[in-house]
DNA sequence: CGGGCGATTTAGAACTATTCTAGTTTGTTA
DNA sequence: TAACAAACTAGAATAGTTCTAAATCGCCCG
């Protein structure tokens, strides 16, 4: 048996972190080695990581790093736009750093799955909306719940 | 001066009213004395308000209410589809009362106000996504977020 | 009229995600 | 090497929500 090593990132995603190091020195952040980590961790998960998740995977790579490392790094991605945050009342916040720009999630209320979905026109609707009320618009959260088919073919016993 | 009563619902909140506690009933719940009144005051409430909000109002009524009964009765009401919740990462949740069935929400981020807005085709949206990708759809979140006009108004300074 | 029983309610403890604070470390530049 | 700002740490603090155990209520049946 050949222990696991870690999937390096295709070429997508290798470009999508340089340009979040990118927009991170523009701004005058250093990348540091945890920091640069955590951009690999938040990029390789297929999951939209929680805070906490990403927190375990850092450290195995450096074992003191503190969660308020995390949290730091997290909101300056946000304000430099290269993460998506999904917020969810009673569990953690979850993070898209591959997509960063909003988009519509499909979530399985019984195995927790989000799952990126494509819909046209979102950004034309957010536009009208904003010229019909008033509003600056600024962002937006598209989410439809469910239970996915796995979970359906389970339910059957 | 006169003091300040009550506002009383409208024809269409009072048959929304109605509604609510039949559908209540009819699981087998007792209408007490406090979810009438907690139903009334989401009812009459023009903001979507809190767990909190609705806690201080049925306390003017019965002031030994404990937090507790509202969040126990605001289960009650999600578990039989009466109420929408909307839930916050970092704020309390909030409540719509009188329109259950999911509708998109337009939030200011300054001063924090929610608008119902009206959106044609999101549940023939929600239908072909469920057909597309095998979920069984039950429920979903359009959320625009922005400044309003009255907050860009006092922007400017 | 009285006892019993399930539903409702209470007060406060417990839990969890997140933010805050104060002090320490790191790395760079002079 | 000294100085300084940025990054980081550990743990305390905060806030919304859920849980728990006990008290209360209202009603049916004897």
């Amino acid at each position: 048996m050949i222990t696991q090593t870690r999937t390096p990132l295709t070429d997508e995603l290798e470009s999508r972190l340089l340009e979040m190091k990118t927009v991170l020195e523009a701004r005058g952040a250093a990348i540091t080695p945890r920091r640069a980590k955590l951009l690999e961790v938040l990029l390789a998960s297929e999951v939209h990581p929680t805070v906490g998740e990403i927190h375990e995977e850092v450290r195995g790579a450096f074992p003191s790093t503190s969660l308020a490392t995390i949290y730091n790094t997290m909101e300056l991605l946000k304000a430099t736009g290269q993460v998506l945050e999904i917020q969810f009342s009673g569990a953690s916040n979850r993070y898209d750093g591959r997509r960063p720009q909003p988009h519509p999630h499909l979530m399985c209320l019984r195995c927790e799955t989000i799952e990126d979905v494509d819909l046209a026109g979102l950004d034309e609707q957010a536009e009208e909306i904003g010229a019909a009320t008033g509003y600056k618009i600024v962002g937006r959260r598209t989410d439809y719940y469910g239970i996915c088919p796995a979970c359906q073919a389970k339910e059957e016993d």
